[in-house]
DNA sequence: CCAATAGTTAAGCATCGGCTTGACTATCTA
DNA sequence: TAGATAGTCAAGCCGATGCTTAACTATTGG
């Protein structure tokens, strides 16, 4: 079992390479062949199943095979995490900013 | 000057790491020295040095000299790139899963 | 001026990440 | 059942990352 940093961690270096977004967003569209997902990519097989791998490892893509071809969606939930470590950073940050603005109004109102 | 997708790289890949993320939820309660960031932390003040310059490279943090002391801060725009590719890509994915119901629903009605 | 403080630079090392090629397995299809 | 198709495994290359130590450069306070 990985704990959420440990999670955190594979998630945002799976989204951390060009390649693999793109992967992500040839699925968006729908599911799609290890093959299929290879076809426009400059590079070997093996290395697009690596790369799959990651996403898969990532939580972010969920595979099954069926015969000979392995089919890969995306996995809906998989972003919310990431999705809210980011919310929280940046709305702690904005009040940050806001106290910050408060305190300089403050200091002005008093002259 | 960075196109987007290496921005995304960056940020990213800065994200990608406890340490680095730890960093930035310490500079959330406020600007810290670099000594300071690094007093917490099980390595050598190079170290933080290095993932300092990560995050600053990937435009997370802003840092300044004065004296002696450089004086690292939040960038609090930094994560919106960040955000808004996730954002994006959730919409997307709850929306085809939403297409995808109403086939099963309209599938369902037609018995 | 001297010594402590705060940071910086450089070199080196171990491991990881992204890729390749070559050999191999499993599943269709004619 | 032969050959094409789809994927997998393993080894190895090489540059990037994450650290270290040692030496060095400001600044600052007594």
């Amino acid at each position: 079992m990985l704990n959420q940093s440990e999670q955190l961690d594979h998630m945002f270096q799976a989204l951390a390479d060009p390649v693999r977004r793109g992967m992500l967003e040839r699925l968006t569209g729908g599911p799609a062949s290890v093959s299929e997902l290879a076809r426009p990519l400059p590079m070997s097989l093996p290395a697009v199943m690596q790369h799959l791998a990651v996403l898969e490892n990532a939580g972010l893509v969920r595979t099954q095979k069926l015969g000979r071809v392995r089919t890969c969606q995306i996995e809906p939930e998989a972003l919310s995490m990431a999705e809210q470590w980011i919310n929280d950073r940046r709305t702690l940050w904005s009040r940050r900013l806001d106290a910050l603005g408060e305190l300089l109004a403050d200091k002005g109102e008093s002259t």
